[in-house]
DNA sequence: TGTACATCAGTGAACGCGCGTTCACTGATGTAC
DNA sequence: TGTACATCAGTGAACGCGCGTTCACTGATGTAC
């Protein structure tokens, strides 16, 4: 396997913007590690040793790049909140200008995006676990959370900064609330034995949630 | 303090059901300990031999009364389970015979029993710290749940048992969804902002709650 | 192109820590007589 | 009422464990000349 000319990987990172690394590309597979580890272990089960064993590497390599647990911890929430903010953005776009549409269409994509991301998802909300300073955290899931406001001053007629009105807010929290709550209860498999009785797993997604976003508290409901 | 006649404690062991100890009453001042350490750190900060230290007693004291630490945090689960089913239930007797007020009571008395004891509300829904199958713990957290569901089934006007049906599943996920995320979005920490735009804490509880209560999701509201 | 050097990603041994649990024990309590 | 004994709640030392982090290091890479 080891020959004497350099391996294509040598070239690539010679060549490449900012693969200047050793390893290939560590940063990387240590983020990587980490969202598997996550997803098995849950957030609590997470151990910085651990990931460095499963990226292949000696436990004290992950401080190069992130300086400690909560380093690497801060950057998977980032990278969460960041996908997370374009996932709502996304069908908040696509859903066009009824106010209706788009708190319909960003709570699926809130739900949707927490049971196939349950890592990060998982993770984001747990604050005590990073750091709210790190990086461009703080404005990036601000931006997730405003998406959500933007849609609720539109739909309320409020305008597009300033304090929200009683009624502005209550809907927000009422929204924000029932596919929070949804996204939790189906994460933590309270869910699963209704889900089994109608096919498995994926009823959730399936028949569940859009029986739930039948209910999304929406302006024109109440006065 | 010490003197040579016995303690009215002691005397009051003699004389009580079930209060043999040494110690005065170990087994109740480690649950408490238990519940005032996960207030204080969260259920991960959890720690059998802090318990211990709390209550003043040895690392080794509270296997004799919980077997483990599992055991410990099933038996506060427990309690939780237990007290949480009252709570619905007392507040569902006292709404009266309409379905709507019902639901509303049973939402208001979820997310005040949540709010009002937040450690046991939180390790209730963090199953994998504690054992499903201890003593009593799986019918009462069962019946603490099927107090909502016997309140939608009434609403829908579903008989009182077999499957549920579409519709009544719907309205039954949509309920218990948005008070448990607004629960959990509260004890989180994430209406901590707003609240303080509006005087404080208890902002969550007195404005936050009641705007929430009345996006509601009740049988009338879609056909 | 070839050599000398600086950089820095990754090593692996070591540290100190708090944890859960075990174990042989001790000593106060309740009970049998 | 008084004595002997069994019970068992609580002790405290010890165990082995996995953790996060540190440290001096090594060796491949990229760069200056």
């Amino acid at each position: 396997m080891a020959v004497k000319t350099k391996t294509s990987r040598e070239k690539t990172a010679k060549r490449g913007k900012a693969r200047p690394y050793h390893h290939g590309d560590l940063r990387a597979k240590l983020i990587e590690a980490a969202e598997a580890l996550i997803l098995e272990r849950g957030v609590d089960g997470f151990s910085l040793r651990e990931v460095a064993r499963r990226a292949g590497v000696s436990p004290a390599a992950p401080a190069h790049h992130f300086g400690d647990t909560r380093g690497l911890l801060s950057e998977v929430a980032l990278l969460g909140f960041s996908e997370f903010g374009k996932a709502l953005a996304d069908a908040d776009r696509a859903a066009g200008p009824d106010p209706s549409r788009r708190l319909h269409a960003q709570g699926l994509a809130y739900v949707t995006f927490a049971l196939n991301r349950p890592a990060r998802f998982g993770l984001m909300f747990r604050s005590t676990k990073f750091d709210p300073e790190y990086k461009g955290l703080r404005p990036t899931s601000a931006a997730a959370f405003q998406c959500l406001e933007r849609a609720i001053r539109d739909a309320t007629g409020s305008p597009p900064t300033g304090e929200l009105s009683g009624d502005a807010m209550g809907l927000l929290i009422a929204n924000w609330s029932i596919v929070h709550g949804f996204a939790h209860l189906a994460l933590g498999g309270e869910m699963d034995p209704p889900a089994r009785a109608h096919g498995g797993k994926d009823a959730i997604l399936r028949i569940f949630l859009p029986l739930m976003l039948k209910y999304l508290p929406v302006a024109d409901v109440r006065k």
